[in-house]
DNA sequence: CTGTTAGCGCCTTCAG
DNA sequence: CTGAAGGCGCTAACAG
């Protein structure tokens, strides 16, 4: 790694065996008393507990890993984990682990399938106890890495594909369907849909909105607005201007995530555009914002920290099981109606 | 299982010395062409890479951190990993870092004290290559693990203290202060602090608006309302709606965080008071919907990305010197004056 | 339940 | 510029 200065001073540091010597027992059983409680005479443990206590000893992760191929680390690996929506994962994730002895390691690929290959490899090297990894449809290669890994995997976020190995997550083809099918009921016809980077669910949100607006007859190309940005407030401003020019007759949005839903009611009121009544907006992810915004945006709720939490518990399974069965957790969507599309008549 | 065999669970995994033999060398020459590559003649260099290429040999992260006592991870501490403003840091740290081959670890400790001694101790036992933490005013116990690291470690956020080694950030606050001036400046006088968290930057901000509210004869300690909660756009209509329960002619609010301005304007939209005629609100961070809201919200814009950035280059730049000299940088801020704040008169 | 033995895979040191 | 020797700190695999 970097330029490091030579620290072969051993005494610096206090080893399990500087424990073991001053406990007077070998340095396996203060090794067992501090991962496998069960194993030790109760007295024994208490006197190492003791040591281990006093001398200050903190276990070296590197030699742990080394010598159990296991670092005790779980890879998260994302193509978007500066997403705002992400950070309810990261909450459901961290406080599943808070209670274990692991530890998260994120990683972001920004898109980039190079870098996803690269960033999984790492974490291939470090002989991770489990990786999370969010994506569903990436490169056949990066597949191939997670079908063979030696420790649990689970893809998060879509279930809409047969995972590598277990998966949790939701179907956005239907949450889609969904959004666009409310948004025809509502009395919409000329139903936007605004977009940032088509990654994986974006498209099967676009397959879902495509299939219901077609099914009703009212499917237009033009009024597919999309821009490989991240989402973001100001893009959904942005993406309403290009949709008003492309379509002057457009009346309703369904936006790929609430940043971009917002960002349009805001245009909107630029515009003097009135919502519902005029123009009707739809949004993803229920953030927390969309129920208090003026107006209240109707969003699809998706259970991100659900999924963090649940993601890092299926891990744990695995483990305790001592073998990853595939499975496939869809845990649902739910429509949240509010007066962004409360369209009168 | 067979006869006389004496090998361990030897995983099919190639290792350096496979990799050696195959091309002929000794381990070390391989290990050296991939960390030092100029140390090692151009021929030989390139049979190795070849082999090391095509028998997809991965290094192994533990044994090398095992072996040189540096894991070629940062460490990240946060208190609040996943409060939005956090993201811009994370994308500085990210975009320095892609172009090393240095790993980053997230730790959130959700400011608990016992779990910030807790997650420190775990990067520490993994022999960091360094550390970013962000949080200053912290207990003892943590300024004297970070004063002992035996690695560079980078305070960020705040450099209002001396820290225990380098330091990046800004000074929360003269920020504190320059937002509460403005407001005055502007002809508000009944002027609401709002906040969630007293984290230490937020106690900065609010000793800057203290000292400028009762230098001006304004201060008045109804007007500060904080509830003990992470920062969300509905807790900012709250926080809003308790101020003028408690006090009715308060006419504007300078707020902690721009999700808590953003919220204190929908609750002003709610209510039918006109921004910024009867209520001026001042936001913090300048996140990028402040812009495009309607009304725009005037807020105080902090250099997050770059604060991320360059704490991992201050962390190279240490490493490559072999020493860490302390140093504190105060990038600065900016208010932007926007609409939100904008009174005629 | 406790200990012995033998590495894990790599890098540091020190020679050549 | 290259190599031989040894060990980093810990734990798996057997014993007893």
């Amino acid at each position: 790694m970097s330029a490091g200065k030579r620290q072969r001073n051993r005494h610096q540091r206090v080893t399990l065996s500087d424990v073991a010597q001053a406990a007077g027992v070998s340095s396996i059983t203060v090794s067992r008393t501090l991962r496998e409680p069960d194993k030790v005479s109760p007295d024994l443990r208490e006197t190492v507990l003791k040591f281990v206590d006093s001398m200050g000893y903190i276990p070296d992760f590197a030699a742990r890993a080394l010598a159990s191929s296991d670092s005790g680390i779980i890879g998260v690996i994302s193509p978007a984990l500066t997403n705002h929506a992400y950070l309810g994962v990261m909450r459901g994730i961290e406080d599943r682990v808070r209670s274990t002895d692991l530890r998260i390691q994120y990683a972001n690929t920004t898109y980039d399938p190079a870098d996803e290959v690269r960033q999984l490899k790492q974490f291939l090297a470090q002989n991770p106890t489990g990786i999370i990894f969010a994506n569903v449809d990436t490169n056949p290669a990066v597949e191939d890495m997670l079908r063979v890994a030696r420790c649990p995997v689970v893809q998060i976020m879509d279930v809409s594909k047969a995972p590598a190995n277990m998966a949790i997550g939701i179907d956005h083809k239907v949450a889609g369907e969904m959004a666009t099918r409310h948004l025809i009921e509502s009395g919409y016809r000329r139903i936007g849909l605004l977009g940032g980077r088509w990654d994986a669910r974006a498209r099967r949100r676009l397959e879902g909105y495509t299939a219901v607006m077609k099914e009703a007859g009212l499917y237009d190309p033009a009024l597919i607005i999309a821009l490989d940005h991240m989402t973001s407030v100001p893009l959904g401003g942005h993406l309403l201007d290009r949709l008003l020019q492309t379509v002057p007759d457009a009346d309703a949005a369904f936006c790929h995530h609430d940043e971009l839903a917002l960002g349009a009611v805001f245009e909107c009121q630029r515009r003097g555009i009135d919502i519902p009544s005029q123009f009707g907006i739809c949004g993803y992810n229920d953030m927390d914002y969309v129920a208090v915004s003026v107006p209240a945006i109707t969003s699809v709720r998706i259970p991100r920290y659900e999924i963090g939490f649940r993601a890092v518990d299926m891990i744990l399974r695995a483990l305790d099981r001592g073998s990853a069965s595939p499975s496939l957790v869809d845990l649902g969507f739910t429509l949240v109606r509010r007066a962004s599309t409360a369209r009168q008549g």
